[in-house]
DNA sequence: AAGTTTTACATACCACTGGTATGATAAAGC
DNA sequence: GCTTTATCATACCAGTGGTATGTAAAACTT
């Protein structure tokens, strides 16, 4: 049989998804042929193709998908560390879950790697920095009404602490000489108080 | 003619490592193929592939130019700014020649870019962070031991704050808005004196 | 000076890639 | 029941990085 029944079709749709995001977390984009992604999925590049526009389409798919899981698992986070003794406390608490996330294979290879190289500079602008920078820059906003940052510092600083977070990441995982989690977290957190 | 003198061989060398780096720079890794990149040489694959065993190898070289120019820009800034004084003024000026680096397309596209997702996390490891690293390690020791550090987060220091420049060249040639190169370079030096 | 080896390419070729065109079959709509 | 349309499957294609082979001139040997 060659035509399914919507759910049979959303199935193997899924199916596709599932099997690109498992060999683009473990391969890379360019080491994973549209053949092999099919052949994990059990399917055939007809219906890649009929699903998918293309292989950046598919990518950028799951990077989405990637992308959003990190999102609401940092926010809720950052949501149940709310304290009122401490203005830091949430915003760390979001810092440590997305550093957690940053130090990953799978999140460095499709988000901080694959992501720019693939989508390039305009498309990485749009969706990368809508959820990451968004988020620490809510975070700054927070600290900066409470005074403890400048208002205008808002946007340099996330995008910079942001990618001090991602490179933390990269390092943790590469096992630099002398670098620990706790020890990258705390160095961190120290230069986010030391702020004024 | 098919056999030239080392000269004329060094010359049909040197033009493949132009033309590559031209390509490299301004369309991508990807996007730029071994055929484009001998016909801008005035040459063909066969000699490409006599001085280079592969695509890989010969981006890897022009990163290594690339990486090194930058090197010997940012010491010199560093090192003709040396104070006695204000001991964070050498490491400022070599951030601030990075900084501009770090700006241009053509840096983010070989070296933060594409530098990564071609040459893997082993390789990127060894290579990038041997340069870039050293120099902002190097700094901080300096400033540790004048006290204005402390020593065992001169790694894990390191490791945020280049990576904290690289974000603030995405951004700044990305046109955030509110983002101008100095309010960037500003807030990095907020975030760097903040540290005690 | 002659012969041999080696360097520096040029050309032809190859397996594989992402993508397209075509075809087939069953579900959905009328 | 007839047409249309969605869901694939297969065959095919231009272009890719890389290899194998050929070739002529430089360099080295005797």
């Amino acid at each position: 049989m060659v035509k399914r029944t919507p759910e049979q079709a959303e199935e193997t749709r899924r199916s596709i998804l599932a099997a690109a995001r498992h060999l683009f977390e473990t391969k890379g984009y360019t080491d994973t042929s549209i053949a092999a992604i099919v052949d994990e999925a059990g399917t055939t590049k007809g219906a890649l193709f009929h699903h998918f526009s293309s292989k950046d389409a598919l990518f950028r798919e799951v990077w989405t998908e990637v992308q959003l899981e990190m999102d609401s698992e940092t926010r809720a986070a950052a949501a149940a560390a709310v304290s009122s003794t401490d203005p830091y406390a949430a915003f760390l608490a979001g810092i440590r879950v997305y550093f957690k996330w940053a130090s990953t294979e799978a999140y460095q290879r499709i988000v901080l790697t694959d992501g720019r190289a693939v989508m390039g500079l305009e498309r990485w602008q749009e969706d990368d920095d809508r959820l990451g920078r968004n988020n620490v820059a809510n975070g700054l906003r927070y600290l900066a009404k409470k005074g403890h940052i400048s208002e205008e510092r808002i946007v340099p600083m996330s995008v910079m602490l942001l990618n001090a977070l991602n490179g933390a990441g990269f390092s943790l995982s590469r096992k630099d000489p002398g670098v620990t989690a706790d020890n990258l977290f705390e160095a961190f957190e120290e230069l986010l108080r030391g702020l004024r």
